[in-house]
DNA sequence: CGGAATCCTGCGAGATACTG
DNA sequence: CAGTATCTCGCAGGATTCCG
């Protein structure tokens, strides 16, 4: 399976009207905040415990990791399995849609490591002209 | 040019250390607010004045705007010139880093496009179980 | 171990008014 | 027209504490 980077330009009806119904705009409302990628990317390796995913992530709260586990699995990216043992043991494992997403995170983020140094550049050339 | 889906996966080194020193992450902090999409797109499709893409982008304030468009071209994505006339006149425009980034957005457009029926169902399935 | 419940806070961002 | 300059408020999200 390939993408195309040409063809299939975002329309202008995908955003022109209610900025609420977009779709480029949906995704970005599940993944754009701070963790989400983050929690997708580690599950894309492999399935993780709740604590794996909390030590794996540095800075993130419980609360956050929750809440993205949560919001991830009520979307259908995440699955979530508690065992019944003692202790207690919780695993989260990507979905097959889950596992469709990881294909333009990682367009994503090839863009990112291909012009990360030319942003930063781009930034220090305007930092300099400007404050 | 193509993108592959399944190699080049997001290495663990891309985002277990710090999560400021992450690609993606940085992508996304770029990227991920409520407008600069929806800029992107558009200059993706011509030049646009200011007023232009304040009346485009439903929604957004001048305040947002104004940081918006300051942020892009501080990265290096989108170029500003001002005509010095009467009265003035602001165009602004992708820079060629600009539209390299379309290509991945188009990617995530498509995901959105493709699944969204999908993530629809497995939200309702998941607000039906539970609250 | 994997959370849930609170409390608390900064700052993201809207509304409004003014300017070169 | 293309912006600034404030003022203000909401809520995203951290810290902390408690629970099965």
């Amino acid at each position: 399976m390939f993408v195309t980077n040409t063809p299939v330009p975002l329309t202008e009806r995908d955003l022109t009207q209610d900025p609420e119904d977009c779709p480029v705009r949906e995704v970005l409302d599940r993944v754009g905040d701070k963790w989400s990628v983050l929690v997708i990317v580690l599950l894309g390796q492999r399935a993780h415990r709740y604590g794996e995913l909390h030590r794996a992530i540095d800075g993130i709260s419980q609360r956050m990791l929750t809440l993205t586990l949560r919001a991830l699995a009520r979307d259908g990216l995440v699955e979530r399995t508690a065992h019944a043992t003692v202790p207690p043991r919780v695993d989260y494992e990507l979905t097959d849609l889950g596992h469709t997403l990881l294909a333009p995170l990682t367009a994503l983020d090839r863009w990112a490591q291909e012009h990360r140094e030319e942003v930063r550049a781009a930034r220090e050339r305007h930092d300099r002209a400007n404050g």
